[in-house]
DNA sequence: ATTAAAATATAGTAAATTGATAGGAATAAT
DNA sequence: ATTATTCCTATCAATTTACTATATTTTAAT
């Protein structure tokens, strides 16, 4: 599933903060991006949105950056991926007239939804701290109970 | 999951044909097109990427129209999806350099890669006669083997 | 107090994508 | 010959994407 580079950098830049910040402390944008390759100032503009979101707070002036403003065991995929984009999860109908005939919205109770259904509980199942411990670690296997 | 109207169309134009065509008679796009409330012309477009990836065959002038090439029990979501958008079941990197550092090939290998493989699951494991008759039918409950 | 480092705010923009529309050519049945 | 159909190609406005640019505000260190 291609994703924009925003959620990509959004999901980074947090993994980013949640690695570094050893002791709470802040993390630049800077070294963000530096340490991923990432345009300085579109990644602010997604640290914004990932502040208003509240995942992240910051602190300005020198000696200032960003921090998790949760423990990355509370911070789950799904809640990143809404916030870094509104229709990554969304349903497809949304608010579609009632009136509408064909099978469109047929198709749209008894699949699409239930495939995103079935997404949301990929994502909302995974916290953050999991999948960086996931990223460290090697195997596979651990991602066996989540396939059909 | 947003999908576009194209990949909306495109399902609903096989759903519609494999529901109307009874004895391998040959659908008509203008059917279709007043039947689901698509424009012609547009729709005529994607019928021709379905009959390029093989799902349908058509006959020209009158009388003609299109017919499922195979059993709706032999077309399964995952491939009917990759034929009207290649990005919707691809992974996110593709292509990238080798050399990239940071988080980026990481977090790919490691979380975008297996929601990928999660959703070929899903979609892979669906035909078109199934998902037709999960519409008709009313109840949820054969969906919840699907959900973890 | 000054200065430097940082976040914040807002605007602009080139390129790609989306969701069509349009016109006609080819083909087959009557 | 006429008509109904698929097939082919071009065009286009609107939106989105992925940035870049500029300026402002806040804060810590000196």
């Amino acid at each position: 599933m291609k994703v924009s580079t925003r959620v990509e950098y959004g999901l980074i830049a947090l993994a980013d903060i949640a690695m570094h910040s050893d002791n709470g402390n802040a993390i630049t944008a800077s070294d963000i991006a530096n340490r991923q390759h990432i345009s300085l100032k579109y990644l602010e503009q997604i640290l914004m949105s990932l502040k208003q979101a509240g995942f992240v707070k910051s602190q300005k002036g020198v000696g200032g950056g960003y921090m998790l403003s949760r423990a990355s065991g509370n911070i789950v995929m799904s809640d990143i991926l809404n916030a870094l984009d509104t229709a990554i999860l969304a349903d497809t109908y949304s608010s579609e007239p009632e009136t509408e005939e064909g099978l469109r919205p047929l198709v749209n109770s008894c699949f699409w939804e239930k495939m995103n259904d079935y997404l949301r509980s990929f994502t909302s199942n995974l916290t953050l701290s999991e999948l960086i411990s996931r990223c460290n670690g090697k195997s596979d296997e651990q991602w066996d109970m989540y396939m059909i």
